[in-house]
DNA sequence: TACAAATAGTTGTTATGCTAACGGAAAAAT
DNA sequence: ATTTTTCCGTTAGCATAACAACTATTTGTA
């Protein structure tokens, strides 16, 4: 392979993660969601599988501990989380949506995967499956394997 | 297309563009470069084409403008670029390389070619073409036409 | 010419990503 | 049983991303 013809992707790919992320948040502030982008991922993970520690949801959710940490303290601010201590080890707690929260994401889930869909135009079922092969590709190769 | 299948993609994306930009961190640091992965994109894109404004800089960056800002007076506190008055619009900057700076991106540039190489492992020029082809498109399908 | 609109760069604010470090608690080792 | 190690969550510090607001300057227009 010709190193130069590859110095470009990861521009390409920072380029267009940072797009997507953009245009997901002002979808989201023009239907008065008040959610960030990542709010919203954190909420989704916690609907799905309830009841995590901290540290198992930041795995869920491709975040760092002190980045989820500070994700939750901005939801418990909005009484969308809460969080309870661990019935077994008292080091960790536990995590879940309140009532509010998950009233939230019903509301939103539908609109969200709506409005996500249009990064999709002129592209076939076939890119998208190398769009995940690649990607994946790209993030084992680059992932410490002493872990 | 289903909604659901797409409802992960970018998740993917995310991720790995963070793992490819701390992969690249991880080896700058192991490397001693003293950079950030994003100064050396601006210190790059500067080698490339001297002499531009702050605007066209962060065009070419793919940054806005208060991020490049910020980039570039890191880098005139590491004495690697510097700031100069437009001969014609006094509303404008000029920035290039100092000397320092253009030592450093000549010492530095074929080993950060030579590790970013590790990514395509697994994966060939074909999937390259593709990535380029489905990232671009995505760029595109989320760009305001009315720019 | 005078005034309004547009442009270039900066600064402020909030949120996130990453690393390091810290305190408390549990697990492992001796 | 005590010590050491490991683990969990949090906090701190720095850099970046996005947006709004501000100053200075230039351009467009009446």
């Amino acid at each position: 392979m010709l190193t130069e013809k590859y110095n470009q992707y990861s521009f390409i790919l920072d380029r267009t993660a940072r797009r997507v992320k953009q245009f997901a948040q002002t979808a989201f502030a023009q239907n008065n969601f008040d959610l960030t982008v990542d709010q919203w991922t954190v909420m989704r993970t916690l609907h799905e599988t309830a009841a995590m520690t901290n540290r198992e949801l930041a795995e869920m959710c491709g975040k760092d501990q002190p980045t989820l940490t500070r994700i939750i303290d901005l939801l418990i601010k909005k009484g969308l989380v809460e969080r309870a201590s661990h019935p077994s080890d008292r080091r960790c707690l536990t995590l879940q949506l309140t009532e509010s929260g998950t009233t939230k994401i019903n509301q939103i889930a539908p609109k969200v995967a709506a409005f996500r869909m249009q990064a999709w135009e002129n592209l076939s079922d076939e890119d998208f499956t190398h769009f995940v092969r690649i990607l994946d590709t790209i993030y084992t190769n680059l992932t410490n394997k002493d872990e």
